[in-house]
DNA sequence: CATAAAATTGACGTTTACGTCAACGTCAAA
DNA sequence: TTTGACGTTGACGTAAACGTCAATTTTATG
């Protein structure tokens, strides 16, 4: 039982997670996702589920889908070779560094959002 | 001297934040930004500098222009009557959500890198 | 077993966010 | 005065990320 072995149709994971399947299909055609097959039917593992869980995270951090595979397929890849270790870091110094922008942008926005409330309150308080 | 006067053209814009002429046009046309003119030729002051770079932190924050108007647009707005004061403040609570969601999403991000490099950083050693 | 519900594969359409010419105006420097 | 740098307005092209049929199959159910 090292492996959780719940299954996934399209649809259910459409449903779960508030896409169509067309969606599912497209990320798939992308190389997102790898389901097998169940006669002509595709069957997702947890692991199918959990890769398109990551790449709607990225999308909500607006990573394209290209930028997506790059991280999730790094999940994956044992290959353990140096020059591709290497590659990965750089990889992942790039997301990082992204992601950080991201942190200080977000937390400036924030703030002035609360500004933004403040005045509307003011403004709507006195009326 | 309240305000600053400071003139800047179409391609000292573009080169300060590393964009085309095109883009800064295109955002013009979606209403992002309404530059005087001298003459035939645009004309940016120190205000629609700070829209064009609000709109850039926007776009780094993956918003859609039109998402980003809709922020960018009530910094300006100062109409005051009530039942636009609580659309705004509708909107900005929907801003705030997303970014929360996005602080969120980087956390945890960060944190499945840092274990990505650690890994990569071992296995390298090994070598 | 018939029939509806769910899945599949094309294939073309759409929106967003610009890129990329083309054709023309304008103004300073050589 | 001509040349070249910078600016302008169309207008069409394009890549990404799906939407939206259509035509078929498969699967489930009364």
């Amino acid at each position: 039982m090292t492996h959780d072995p719940r299954l996934f149709t399209i649809t259910e994971l459409a449903a779960e997670f508030d896409i169509t399947s067309r969606t599912i299909r497209f990320y798939e055609d992308m190389g997102l996702l790898q389901p097998s097959r169940a006669g002509r039917n595709r069957v997702y593992t947890q692991r199918d589920r959990t890769r398109l869980k990551l790449t709607l995270r990225g999308k909500r951090l607006g990573l394209s889908l290209q930028e997506i595979k790059q991280l999730v397929g790094m999940y994956d890849d044992e290959s353990g070779a140096a020059p591709q270790l290497k590659a990965f870091l750089e990889i992942l110094q790039q997301h990082r560094r992204q992601l950080e922008q991201q942190l200080d942008d977000i937390e400036v926005t924030l703030a002035e959002i609360s500004q933004h409330e403040k005045r509307c309150r003011t403004l709507l308080s006195r009326a």
